[in-house]
DNA sequence: GCCAACGTTGGC
DNA sequence: GCCAACGTTGGC
């Protein structure tokens, strides 16, 4: 099983809205080394919600993927945001997969305090400028995360 | 294929 | 609102 980090504004979705829906695709990744990622993650695999553009950035609890990956649907949609005229139902450019809550954090992981966990120290989040918006997370990093959010439900 | 200009992300 | 980082675009 693998992990992930993957953010998203709260303001557009966040982690109560994803507990609100209980599923949904993840789209309108439009960056190619995200959607690598995406595309190598695998039902069962557990991620980190990180709400991005907020103060404080934190991670605010864990979810699930629960698909494979397949086309992202908005790619094709020319009224999206996220629509991209290159991409053809025969070559899909962009992917993404379907995620479930799993457990809010009780205590938000802000990034300060993901800065002051040894097992963090490597992890491009933490350094200035980092921008990628889906990424892999070590186990360490992962259980260090989970420490210190203290969800509410046991998330193996 | 190089690289300058531009656009976006996202912390501060 | 600023700006660092960095990906993308397009002229050449």
């Amino acid at each position: 099983m693998a992990y992930w980090l993957l953010k998203s504004e709260p303001d557009v979705f966040s982690f109560a809205d994803l507990q609100a829906a209980g599923r949904e695709p993840w789209n309108g990744i439009r960056n190619y080394q995200a959607r690598n990622f995406l595309r190598q993650m695998c039902p069962g695999d557990l991620g980190l919600f990180y709400h991005s553009n907020t103060q404080p950035p934190h991670i605010a609890g864990v979810l699930r993927v629960v698909s494979e990956p397949y086309p992202d649907d908005l790619q094709f949609v020319a009224a999206s945001d996220y629509y991209d005229p290159r991409s053809s139902t025969e070559a899909p450019r962009w992917s993404m997969v379907d995620v479930e809550p799993v457990a809010a954090f009780a205590l938000p992981v802000t990034l300060d305090d993901l800065r002051a966990l040894p097992e963090w120290a490597e992890s491009p989040l933490v350094r200035r400028g980092n921008r990628l918006s889906v990424m892999p997370v070590s186990e360490a990093e992962f259980r260090a995360a989970l420490r210190a959010g203290q969800p509410a439900q046991s998330v193996d």
